[in-house]
DNA sequence: TTGTAAGCGTTATCAC
DNA sequence: GTGATAACGCTTACAA
């Protein structure tokens, strides 16, 4: 009954070899599974003998543990749960690269979820990160509620580490740029030129960065003696046509700015295809600053004059103090990514390419 | 297998410390936990009335099944695996959010590595994803041998489809662009234009685009009667640094190009700082034409004439292919994502901006 | 229609 | 030192 496929039979495919267990591996040794479980883990005592007994039956077998096994009887997956709101942004793959090669290191995996900048999905990869029992969460909110935060990954107390947009007073730590002192940088700069009529092209109000940045602009404006004129903040998504029409708008007013702070890449292209458009010349008519150093930048025309950072950096700034926190237990980690000023021609300045 | 637990049954006040698992759901249904199985994954007969009590008591526990135990109980993890060259990179971070949104679509999940154009990082991080027992592998090859390939995930007969870059004869499919009609498309726009020495920018030998790209090219040239000049054809690394090299080679030769194709965004824009650098007139002395068509095209000084595709497509019509052979069983399935001309100034027309 | 029991591949807690 | 044995949370023959 139990031989009724005779070797000749066999289909001449080979059949996939199962992959070799740690019973497998005892048995080959002649140990125990719990032996073999202690030779290979290090954990435990054993002579010396019976672990390279077993060790070298392993070697034999090609015997891999497996992960999942594992996880389910430790609780601890080695994996760590990302979300973003858009992993083909520039900006967030750069932070996912840092917080990956950052997370290997310390031998975790990544497991990669985009909220597609909706609350809704948000919600839900977070209720799957945690379903996988991630042992961390990386979050780039996209806007939940503290509420719903508290909901999902709160009873499950996983350490999460915010980076970028931020749910204050939730999570272990939390990593940004320094926005106000780029802004900063970048106000004190065009004052430098001679400005005062500086409009701001911000992102959408709610956002961390967005809000950073608007409230560094008005800081930096007082701080130099200049007025804060609202007409001159316009606050959009952080899109290239966004950026157009405000820059349009303020082109239009009837005390228009002299110079313009974006706040990300593409709303300074969309101030540049605005500015194109109408005949505008920069920085003759109108000096233009951004907020991000896009890898093309010195190829623009005008070269733009941006405060830079570093993306990857803030990824594996955050998965380190992840990683940091999972062993430490508690206590709240702040991390702030340095910015530099990048003085090319936009702002006025008579920069030219190297060489 | 699709989301069968919503988040929104998750319970109102998350007090309970410990998950509830399918045993404390029987218990409270007063069942076994085999029918507490069947009434939640709908397998198998049983009565309405236990399938509600279950269900009822599922909801009140805040029940979410454990998809490791799950996993490991069924030998299927519904987790792909993705593999790229650097994730950082707009291309791979595209194609890496087609692929999520497929895979998201049939339930899987996506656990990402990147090679860092490393062999042996690829190889460790197809081991690593075999190990977890991926249901499937999506991979951008960085050049591991077949032989490697085949002794890491050959033996569990983990599906792979590859894109972009491909290993030929392996795995249950591929998808890449259009390299040969791209060219064509490219290089018959500049001989419409007049021009007969066409120079091409391409990236090393050995990888699929590249080879595609530049067999494309010298056909495109053949089929056009107009003889193809070794000489005029560069093959470097995919950076502006190395464009701009290559650029500057071409420029310096006694019978210099009067037309360039680059086959990468960054080949483009080394060209263009080298004929920035040197005071060389786009298009007036040289024309340039890009295979790929960033999305600050239009921005650039002269705006690009390109070629356009959908690197997102890329990724979800791998995704695509795998999830169809994963259910299929074999066969091998090709995919080419289409491309299209985008013709604006650097080709030498007189394009403006619209608006 | 439902329950019992045997795994999936590990590790941890005991005895011996 | 080493080996049973019992989990980890789930699915699925097989029995009842």
């Amino acid at each position: 009954l139990r031989n009724r496929f005779p070797i000749a039979a066999l289909p001449a495919a080979p059949a996939a070899k199962r992959r070799a267990t740690l019973a497998d591996v005892a048995d080959r040794a002649h140990v125990s599974s719990s032996t073999a479980s202690r030779a290979l883990s290090g954990r435990g005592t054993l002579s010396p003998a019976t672990r390279d007994a077993v060790v070298e039956a392993a070697a034999e077998l090609g015997y891999r543990p497996s992960p999942l096994a594992r996880s389910l009887r430790m609780r601890r997956t080695h994996t760590i749960g990302l979300v973003v709101p858009d992993i083909s942004s520039p900006f967030y793959a750069a932070t996912l690269r840092g917080a990956q090669s950052a997370l290997e290191r310390s031998g975790y995996r990544l497991m990669l979820m985009d909220s597609a900048q909706e609350v809704g999905r948000e919600a839900a990869a977070l209720a799957t990160l945690i379903d996988h029992q991630v042992d961390g969460l990386l979050l780039a909110t996209t806007g939940i509620s503290a509420d719903r935060f508290d909901e999902i990954v709160g009873g499950s107390d996983t350490p999460c580490v915010f980076f970028d947009e931020i749910l204050p007073d939730r999570g272990r730590g939390s990593v940004g740029v320094e926005n106000a002192r780029g802004i900063d940088l970048l106000v004190g700069h065009l004052v430098g030129h001679g400005h005062r009529r500086i409009a701001l092209l911000t992102g959408p109000a709610g956002y961390t960065s967005s809000g950073e940045r608007r409230a560094g602009y008005e800081l930096a404006l007082t701080t130099r003696g200049l007025p804060v004129d609202p007409e001159l903040i316009r606050a959009a998504p952080w899109s290239i046509e966004d950026g157009r029409a405000s820059t349009d708008a303020l082109l239009e007013l009837a005390d228009a700015p002299t110079a313009l702070v974006a706040t990300s890449t593409e709303l300074a292209l969309g101030c540049l295809a605005a500015c194109r458009a109408r005949g505008i010349d920069l920085p003759g008519d109108l000096a233009l600053v951004c907020f991000d150093d896009p890898y093309f930048g010195a190829l623009l025309e005008p070269a733009l004059t941006c405060v830079a950072y570093d993306a990857a950096a803030i990824g594996s700034e955050a998965a380190s103090i992840l990683i940091g926190s999972l062993d430490d237990g508690d206590g709240y980690r702040e991390g702030r990514i340095d910015v530099e000023l990048v003085v090319r021609r936009s702002c006025g300045c008579a920069w030219r390419e190297p060489q």
